[in-house]
DNA sequence: AACACGAATTGGAATTGTTCTTGATATCGG
DNA sequence: CCGATATCAAGAACAATTCCAATTCGTGTT
């Protein structure tokens, strides 16, 4: 069982403000856990955990901190087919492979020298501002 | 303006019957939609083109024939972020870009002789099923 | 420190795409 | 033709997300 502590845990330093974004407690607070839990948690489930530390925040907020992180470049927003989106803090660029036995999401690096783009047969002049390459499966 | 016929245009063969799926009226007519109209159209787009043939068709039709296309493997379902769901008749692997200023979706292939998986760093023992990736950006 | 103003937060209602439920209808094997 | 099974239609239900109005908070300025 997980015992609330009063206090958040300082694991890493947050910072006061990212990218011109206003770093309020929220939003600390929400960034703090995509950092701490990497299993690309939903909006629900930082909600549920952030309840522990905050527990005047409301799904709203969550919903308006994950948006704003996301727009500010600062984590990266995952969706699999129609399955809530998930909230992933690494910013390498990289895939997802959803194992289906576990429900668990791994990150997938591209292997060294890979540029994605080279290999697609893309119409001329395409100015490309995101990818996003995910995988279903299983590990075997 | 576009006059609805009596009679579906019968430009390609349409199968009775598909990988043991019985091919009913509607499911044909949605099939053929799709072939037709190479747009990506969400459910809601083949809804409104079914109604100028068969305009008893429901919604709720629309989305059992899309689902059962899917899932036995005779069309693609192609999702964007969380926008509704479109749907692919292209069942060669390939990428999806979406123009963002024009809306329109690509179909986007791999360059000859790629083998996207050989390129990802993905943990031993992967089974793959389904790769999705898509791409968001303009044609500059 | 008090103030003013814009930004952020809350809680609940609204929206939207999709799925479910129920009863009717069509289709298949015998 | 008959019963079993699959499909369909219509609308209600659902779940994730967004919107809205009212309040609170933070920040910069006197």
């Amino acid at each position: 069982m997980v015992i609330p502590s009063s206090e958040s845990p300082n694991d890493f330093p947050v910072p006061e403000e990212i990218a011109g974004l206003r770093m309020t407690r929220q939003r600390q607070e929400v960034y703090r856990i995509l950092m701490q839990e990497r299993n690309h948690p939903t909006a629900n489930d930082v909600f549920m955990r952030i309840r522990e530390i905050l527990p005047s925040v409301s799904l709203a907020t969550v919903y308006n901190c994950l948006e704003a992180l996301v727009q500010h470049g600062i984590i990266r927003q995952v969706n699999f087919d129609r399955e809530p989106s998930r909230y992933c803090p690494n910013l390498d660029e990289h895939g997802h492979f959803h194992d289906e036995s576990t429900g668990v999401i791994h990150d997938v690096r591209f292997k060294p020298g890979v540029n994605l783009t080279d290999l697609l047969d893309l119409p001329p002049n395409t100015v490309i501002k995101d990818i996003e390459i995910t995988l279903r499966g299983q590990l075997a």
